[in-house]
DNA sequence: TAATGTGAATCGTTTCACAGCG
DNA sequence: CGCTGTGAAACGATTCACATTA
């Protein structure tokens, strides 16, 4: 899942820390000040020990005895984590994977900046009701160059998405999420993450089948 | 991530395994005949170790000093993890994401049988080009019942996730895939895995971040 | 000889248990 | 007293190293 580089945090850590953040905007919104380790883990399915350590990389932030400010902590998890960071991003392959990402309003709430879209079908290129940039792949590497962009959205048939991967990378990408359900070779220096929603389902098939064979 | 039950397979394990399956179907398809540990892990960025050992789980299957030939863990793997099992599935909310699952023909080469589509907006349900027979959401837990469907694929906004999940386990589904960006509560029964897109592209840019701040 | 299969060692994460603080 | 923060213990996965076998 994960390439190269780690860093001080562990990993599974900073993947909760991500998901307490994102329960804080939610608690801030509906206007609640405080919450304790064992009622944020009570809510994401976590242990209120593992919220605690988490939390506690990031330094010192609760009240001893009154659990954690809502702002406070969300505040802190930004700063240190430096979610208000901004990026640009583009996505490969405009099919109803790739349009249903360009139209996720959460991520540029969260400071993902889509600034282009590739398709090798120029023709879908005209029929679709966007805002955005439209380019054809051959110009992908120009363009990720010319625009800065640090993270490339692979959403391009099995077949296409070495081939995708190679382009973003000579347009110097920093950060690939693979969508296609294939593995990817990449460069040390680029840190890739796949979502492999065929993968999941296998997983959860095979859960099931191992669950049900537990029980004779 | 996971909700309860182990296997006796490390979790780890069984996630590689199925992508090495998946691997093994393509170098068949290409005619190869035979592959070793570290030719799987060279392509699919594992230790050769790591595969033997996932390997190893499910018993001895390799030629020592020859690799594996390919047909033939394939099938081990296949027999092993039940990988023949059909589970029949569907998919509640019908925009973009769940539009794009609906035709994501892996699935069904791989045992997944979408049998159903829910959607709260039933005027959705007309326009959708499918041969699936759809339904309108107030039906799911009485349709998942009547079907018996096992895996429930939840593609709706955040803030029906955790209702959509009550009326899917109200009709006794088994396992749940959930693609809201919001954790859902289940009971102990049933299995659940989550597909954070918003997740995994903050934690790609803290990732990102991390290593920036590493180069100073 | 080349590559598998596997106990043993290592590494990293989670859980425990409790000291520290408001 | 309640809840945080954190060393220490426990656990689980990965990596190592080598005996094993075609």
């Amino acid at each position: 899942m994960l390439k190269n580089k780690k860093p001080n945090i562990p990993l599974p850590s900073l993947s909760r820390l991500l998901t307490v953040y994102r329960l804080l905007e939610q608690l801030e919104k509906d206007g609640i000040a405080s919450v304790s380790s064992s009622e944020i883990g009570k809510i994401l399915g976590y242990k209120p020990d593992s919220i605690r350590k988490d939390v506690s990389f990031l330094g010192e932030v609760g009240n001893f005895g009154g659990g954690y400010e809502v702002q406070k902590l969300k505040r802190h998890i930004s700063t240190k984590l430096e979610l208000e960071k901004k990026r640009k991003t583009c996505i490969v392959g405009l099919g109803r994977l790739g349009t249903a990402i360009l139209n996720y309003d959460d991520l540029l709430r969260n400071g993902f900046i889509v600034v282009a879209g590739f398709d090798s079908n120029i023709n879908k290129l005209e029929t679709i009701n966007t805002a955005l940039e439209l380019f054809p792949a051959y110009e992908i590497a120009e363009i990720v160059r010319r625009k800065e962009i640090e993270i490339g959205v692979i959403a391009v048939p099995a077949r296409s998405a070495q081939e995708t991967a190679d382009r973003l990378m000579e347009g110097g990408i920093k950060g690939i999420i693979n969508f296609s359900p294939v593995a990817i070779e990449v460069k040390n220096s680029v840190m890739i993450r796949n979502i492999d929603l065929l993968g999941e389902c296998m997983l959860l098939s095979t859960l099931l089948t191992f669950e049900e064979n537990a029980l004779r």
